[in-house]
DNA sequence: CCGAACGTTGACGTTCGCGTTAACGTTGCT
DNA sequence: AGCAACGTTAACGCGAACGTCAACGTTCGG
């Protein structure tokens, strides 16, 4: 007995499920959604995920209960970064160079316009964090005040 | 002709939804859901919006769009902010201390919570930030090269 | 006083992101 | 070969957050 199956580190959904925190129902609604490519299957069609997919499945969870995006612009997101994989992969199968830096400047540009989005959130987020702890610092104050002068009216 | 009719500042709906970018629909879906208190209304029933309902509603928007709340969150949020204001407006009608301490420290609270949250979701944020910035230095690099040595293959 | 523009309240429809159930196939162990 | 555990597809259901009529009232300028 070598590895028993198809034990290689590939997971089928219900472990796959468990270690994403996700459940068998979501995996397949993003696999039809396109947010993952079909996973290799076993012979009788049981879903197998690999590492990868696992990591994609985490980056989704962030891109969605962190910045609240809609799994439609996720996928967007996800495809330009497959497409930076696949330059990855062609990156010394042939030298066709000027292509290849054109493809480079496309998913260059998606980068940067998902950076500003984001720090533009982050922007907005600073300023609401700012108007909390001014806040936090006014009821400090006045708590202490009474605790200090109980009876104190104005000032 | 002073100001013609009751154009004192309020606006009625269809204005308040061009000046928020919402639809007239949302303005009554948030009222209905409690988000807005019923604004007040002219002889016929006609909504009025106030400048404060605006800036209401400019909140709202903040909270869905930039921080992905339910709007279910964001009322309790506002509440608890509703809760605030009367606490302002108690705050020297009488002088029962120890019960307005207890408020303060209530809403202190959930102004605490609301920053650590705000707190998490920007630290993580800062993390992606840091790997798109990563990747973006880069394709840069990659570019660079090219353009000044073209057929340079491995290094 | 009339009509166009604007508003009001239902009520039903829609999209998203899954949950749930049903009916059935697969795997693995004994 | 049998059976429990696990998986598969298909289909319907559901709450959130509105969109979209329909039928009717209000405002206001001419």
């Amino acid at each position: 007995m070598t590895t028993t199956k198809a034990d290689d580190g590939y997971l089928q959904i219900g472990e796959a499920a468990e270690r994403t925190s996700l459940t068998q129902r979501t995996l397949r609604y993003y696999e039809e959604k396109g947010l993952l490519n079909t996973p290799t299957r076993m012979d009788g069609g049981f879903r197998l995920y690999s590492s990868v997919d696992l990591e994609r499945l985490e980056r989704i969870k962030e891109l969605k209960e962190l910045l609240g995006f809609s799994l439609a612009d996720i996928k967007e997101m996800l495809d330009a970064e497959e497409v930076r994989l696949q330059i990855r992969a062609e990156w010394r199968k042939d030298a066709a160079g000027a292509e290849k830096a054109a493809k480079i400047g496309v998913v260059r540009e998606m980068t940067l316009k998902q950076l500003s989005l984001l720090d533009e959130k982050m922007a907005k987020m600073n300023t609401m964090r700012e108007q909390l702890a001014e806040r936090i610092a006014k009821y400090d104050a006045a708590l202490l005040q009474w605790a200090e002068q109980p009876a104190l009216a104005l000032s």
